[in-house]
RNA sequence: GGGCACUUAGCUCAGCGGUAGAGCACUUCCUUGACAUGGAAGGGGUCACAGGUUCGAUCCCUGUAGUGCCCACCA
């Protein structure tokens, strides 16, 4: 017997043990050798992360496709796995060494510290998979990977060769984006930009009057960054058409000054035509340097003064004007984001800000600050650390991105993989267009090493381990050297792009890889799709020569119920274990696919959970309901040879249902799919078939009856197999206690057949149980507009009505009088006076309450009705006066309309003969 | 600067060329033999604004305003 209430709590992990040892989720078995196979890579969450929204969100909609073209009969393979997570991961540790007070990770060296790491990914790695297990994930876990586990190192190893030997992965010296607090270079991708705006009021300076120390000194004091410093830098001698001894450049960023080695104008611009001319140079302030003006397309003469300092070691666009114009680069900046030795020595040891600080004000006591002005600009932010990133002068390796991203192109283009929705194309095809190289190093200690290994002249070997380098060495050097292995490791993403390969047994020539790849979808976020997606589809297309999936279903993040990202630091994350715990896994799913067809994100409140949960409390309290009435499925039962109209009705609604959420299952519209079996739930099978049947079921016609339960099991059995992929738990455990000729039924709903109905829908006996449904509705609201008490039970007398209404009415008179609340039906030929009326089709329905009713709000009632008619068909006359309308519509709106004027018409007659009885 | 979205009931959002829907909230009534995590009946919307296309526009097009996001740049 089930319990009164439902108890998700207890129920969850014993559903969650029988799938486990039924090994239900074991991709390749034997008895689907034949079936269609369908994969799903996992988006990899990081081994030390927790489960949040993103996650659920992500992760429910992957498992509700997961188990549908399971139960569609498809031999499924849901891989599963985690993130090594470089930099994040490498952070956690480091942190929690901090708080335990321990030595840092430079004490201790680099092997005690991965060791570490890897101490603390066994201790906490199976966190996210286990609360991956709770949501209910139907992954194969058998099949559990890891990015740094041995056979995807392999694979990563055997790409980095193989893309260095291509020619696709180079060693450069060029600018990078550096972490000063991670100590280590980021992608592009990895850099956030920061709106910094000045602190303080504008400045404005005059050289002749330079501020007054102490004022310039405590407004620096508050926060030198966001604001526009003009500075002067003397011409090294007059120049001849020039009428200053001076030119004016701005910054944001006063301490790179020191390492400016140039100063570019427009060659086109009058102003310093002559300045260009005569070669002239400025000495550039507090360095005492002496650099040239240099004539380059990059200055704007519309912005500034149209000159601009050149800092080729410190900004992306002076880097490229260096080049171009054969100037120095000068690094004033360590990897702590401190001066170098290459600056005076005021200033060398100091941090970027306070030499920022220092050297406006040793500017401004030479007369050489002209202005400082407050601006609004960006600021590049590492997005982990949160730091200013600096434009950095190092030895990186870097992949040539762009090569990889045309073939990652034409296979959108070609729709060999599209973009659900399709308009990702567009931002995934902006970006892929215009990529970048890609910096793959990383200066960390987590991840994958990279297999370069150098010889004593600096020379280096790529190889697929430290032997094979060696034996390279050796032919180059003629001679056995010492080599010594690259320290630094791989992007993260690197070991990510090759997921859907690596983790199917790439480069072995694995059965899994020959049957599950390409992949059937990814499913994922937004956000990700420049870090990961791309990724991917570059590496796999390079790779394996075919795309890495068909479809690429893109879904929104979650927020919070204003709209505004979860986040610790705001304290608005819901945690979806707490919800969870509330509510039940099923609760949470169902809430998240019943939003996931919003735009770009969802607001999720917890109402919505708990109004979802009652869902599930609905289902359990159906199905008790079954139990309790002796609903039991019959092995043999054939919905296509139902007799009763009540049960020919629902079965039709069943398939109706079912047809509507395999629809949206099979387009990824997952909240028409979970919408249309919440609506059939609640909205048809509980509110009205349910109810409708009961007088059957107490009543004493066991055929009738018999069919009956028959019929509510096999309803059961329909519902619980297409909520199955929403609500995976509630949906097995009554499953389990729904029997099956007295005994418990063996099998798992999980391991079912997906219901594919047809032929049992019929337009009359539609039409019979809606005039049903009309009837009982009518009758209901008449009775709380009248006030009649909720228990009084009231005659109704039927008049005017045809054979077919009166035969209705007598099949369904028991159903009726029980849901409306009557006495008795009977037959007139006009209705009794001092009654309240209602008008269905030809029929009108008296309820006589004389002494009763409130004669003025039966007035009321019925001239609200006749004027809601009128409008109604007012509005279908005025359309089918005008003649294009029904010259150029299609048939059936035309018909609409006149069946609206006909209708109408026949309702406004009588419920206006209702309403001159009551006057009269 | 370029791009992508969004604007529908008090709130959160579906819908989408043919007389506007759900959940929550609200009002009234109901402990009726599955369920008060429930049932019944209600109230509430010129579908942001202005043009256009169409027989017909909440839906398609153009523009305006507001909001959000992404990318780039920023002397």
């Amino acid at each position: 017997m089930l319990e009164k209430t439902y108890q998700p709590a207890t129920i969850e992990p014993r559903i969650r043990d029988d799938w486990e040892k039924a090994e239900a989720f074991k991709a390749g078995k034997p008895e689907r050798a034949k079936a269609t196979p369908y994969a799903i890579v996992i988006p990899p969450p990081n081994v030390t992360g927790s489960l949040h929204m993103g996650h659920a969100l992500n992760n429910t909609l992957q498992d509700v496709l997961c188990r549908f073209e399971r139960m569609r009969g498809k031999d499924v393979l849901w891989q599963p796995g985690t993130d090594h997570a470089g930099i994040a991961t490498q952070m956690v540790v480091e942190r929690q060494m901090m708080e335990r007070q321990e030595p840092n990770r430079r004490d201790i060296g680099r092997e005690k510290f991965v060791e570490k790491v890897w101490g603390w990914k066994e201790e906490s790695g199976g966190t996210i998979v286990n609360q991956l297990k709770r949501l209910g994930a139907s992954c194969d876990w058998s099949r559990e990977r890891f990015t740094m586990d041995e056979g995807l190192s392999k694979a990563v190893v055997k790409v980095f060769v193989e893309l260095h030997r291509a020619g696709l992965i180079y060693k450069d010296k060029r600018l990078v984006n550096w972490d000063p607090k991670f100590q280590t270079a980021i992608s592009d991708l990895e850099v956030v930009q920061v709106e910094k705006r000045g602190s303080f009021t504008w400045i404005c300076g005059d050289p002749e009057k330079p501020f007054e120390a102490d004022a310039l000194g405590k407004v620096l004091a508050k926060d030198p960054s966001g604001h526009m410093y003009h500075f002067r830098y003397p011409l090294t001698k007059a120049v001849a058409g020039y009428d200053k001894d001076y030119i004016v450049v701005a910054t944001t960023r006063p301490e790179t000054m020191l390492g400016d080695t140039g100063v570019a104008v427009h060659p086109e611009d009058a102003r310093y035509a002559a300045l260009v001319a005569a070669k002239a140079t400025v000495t550039l302030p507090l360095a005492g340097r002496v650099i040239p003006i240099v004539a380059d397309e990059y200055s704007d003469p519309e912005k500034g003064t149209g000159a601009v300092k050149i800092t080729p070691a410190h900004d992306f666009n002076d880097f490229e004007v260096g080049k171009r114009q054969g100037l120095d680069k000068i690094n004033v900046l360590t990897a702590f984001g401190k001066m170098t030795d290459d600056v005076p020595e005021a200033y060398r040891g100091l941090d970027r800000f306070e030499a920022r600080r220092r050297v406006v004000a040793d500017l401004n006591a030479l007369g050489l600050l002209e202005k400082i002005e407050p601006t609004s600009h960006t600021v590049p932010h590492g997005d982990r650390s949160n730091v200013v990133i600096e434009p950095w002068l190092t030895d990186q390796w870097y992949c040539d991105a762009a090569t990889l991203a045309k073939p990652a192109i034409a296979a959108i283009e070609s729709g060999k993989t599209q973009f659900v929705p399709k308009n990702w194309e567009k931002t995934y095809f902006e970006w892929m267009n215009n990529i970048q190289p890609w910096c793959i190093s990383r200066q960390l200690w987590w991840g994958h090493q990279i297999p370069a290994w150098y010889g004593p002249d600096g020379k280096f070997f790529v190889a697929e381990d430290e032997s094979s380098a060696a034996d390279a060495a050796k032919k180059h050097y003629k001679a056995d050297v010492v080599l010594k292995r690259d320290e630094d490791v791989l992007d993260t993403w690197f070991s990510s792009g090759l997921w859907p390969f690596s983790t199917l047994g790439w480069p072995g020539k694995t059965p899994e890889l020959k049957r599950f790849y390409p992949t059937s979808v990814l499913v994922t976020g937004f956000d990700i799709i420049f870090f990961w997606v791309a990724r991917m589809m570059m590496m796999s297309l390079h790779v394996m020569k075919e795309v890495p999936f068909k479809d690429i279903y893109i879904h929104a993040l979650v927020r919070d119920e204003k709209g505004q990202k979860m986040s610790k630091s705001k304290g608005n994350v819901m945690d979806p274990l707490v919800i969870i715990d509330e509510y039940g896994a099923d609760a949470l799913r169902f809430t998240l696919a019943r939003m996931a067809a919003q735009g770009r994100d969802i607001k999720l409140a917890k109402a919505t959970v708990e109004g979802n949960r009652n869902f599930a409390t609905k289902l359990w309290n159906a199905a008790r309901f079954a139990e309790m009435n002796e609903c039991v499925r019959q092995r043999d039962f054939d919905p296509k040879k139902i007799k009763q109209p009540l049960n020919r009705w629902i079965a039709g609604e069943t398939e109706r249902a079912a047809s509507a959420v395999t629809a949206g299952l099979e387009a990824y519209k997952f909240n028409d799919a979970s919408g249309a079996i919440y609506d059939f739930v609640w909205g048809v099978f509980c509110d009205w078939y349910l109810e409708l049947i009961k007088p059957i079921l107490m009543g004493d016609d066991d055929i009738a009856k018999t069919e009956t339960r028959a019929t509510v099991a096999w309803v059961l059995d329909q519902i619980l197999k297409l909520l199955h992929p929403f609500m995976p738990f509630i949906t097995e455990e009554l499953w389990a206690h729904m029997v099956e000729h007295g005994v418990a039924r063996q099998s798992l709903l999980t391991l079912s057949e997906w219901p594919e109905l047809k032929g049992l829908s019929n337009q009359a006996v539609d039409d019979e149980i809606g005039w049903v449904v009309k009837l009982i509705s009518e009758v209901r609201s008449v009775r709380t507009e009248m006030n009649i008490p909720a228990g009084a039970k009231i005659p109704a007398i039927v008049s005017g009505a045809s054979a077919e209404t009166q035969t209705r009415a007598r099949d369904h008179d028991e159903t009726i009088q029980r849901l409306a609340r009557l006495e008795s039906i009977t037959f007139a030929k006009t209705a009794p006076k001092g009654s309240a009326l209602i008008v269905i089709g030809e029929a009108t329905v008296a309820l006589p309450l004389e002494g009763v009713i409130d004669m003025d709000a039966e007035r009321k009632r019925l001239e609200k009705g006749i004027a809601q008619a009128e409008s109604d068909m007012g509005k279908a006359q005025a359309w089918l006066a005008n003649d294009s309308n029904v010259a150029k519509s299609p048939e059936h709106v035309v018909e609409l309309n006149r069946k609206r004027v006909t209708d109408g018409t026949e309702t406004i007659k009588r419920l206006k003969a209702a309403l001159k009885r009551i006057e009269a």
